[in-house]
DNA sequence: ATATATACATAAGAAAGTTGGGTATATTTT
DNA sequence: AAAATATACCCAACTTTCTTATGTATATAT
């Protein structure tokens, strides 16, 4: 968790990733769900995490639906079909671009 | 190469690797080489390149030699005693980073 | 003669984070 | 009962890192 500085630019492809593999989450949900899965590795902030999920469905890529639990608000974000779309390439791009970091970092490896 | 955000934070990861392996290298030298060992998907941009090289030089991680060639003034680079150490730790961070990545996006392909 | 390649550099702005707040309710601990 | 922690949202100031657009100068290719 010392090396946030390398997950600049791939926080947006992991939420949509997560949306599509859960179908639909909420905000905070998604901090717990990333720190879990990572097992501690990735602290997605809330100050990070609430102005992209903002981004996101402003540029028709995520769908809210607002739900009263316990007395508390929740805003579930969903894939549109745009979301869909953006996904595939967005996983597309991390892709090759983790192979060509692999490449980059440990030709010997590959040889 | 239409994934330059990705890159965002590895860019100063790639010079410390590369400068480690071939010993030293100048600044436009460096756009060239990994633009080649990338197959053109990663294009470093000088207004980045230059900069960064200073910055690392200021911290005391690199340092330079001057020489002209071919009446053109060249500023080779090397890796410092404290620049070795600073690699070391930075392919420790970009490794996991990469685990962590490929896990998330891809829990499916490891299952 | 002109364009491209080599080789350095900077400065304005954009993008995407961190840090440090704030509000409010529910649950757990002292 | 009071205090602390967890849940759940939000924003604003600041920092880091990169893009884009320049600028300078020499060498080589068209």
């Amino acid at each position: 968790m010392n090396n946030q500085k390398l997950y600049k630019g791939s926080l947006q492809t992991i939420i949509l990733n997560l949306l599509d593999e859960k179908g639909r989450l909420y905000g905070y949900e998604i901090t717990k769900l990333v720190k879990e899965q990572t097992q501690g590795e990735l602290q997605i902030t809330e100050g990070a995490l609430y102005p992209t999920l903002h981004k996101l469905e402003g540029e028709g890529v995520l769908q809210v639906e607002m739900e009263l639990v316990n007395n508390r608000q929740r805003k579930y974000y969903s894939l549109t079909k745009k979301g869909r779309l953006e996904k595939v390439k967005r996983l597309e791009d991390l892709a090759r671009f983790l192979q060509t970091m692999e490449g980059l970092i440990a030709p010997k490896v590959k040889a």
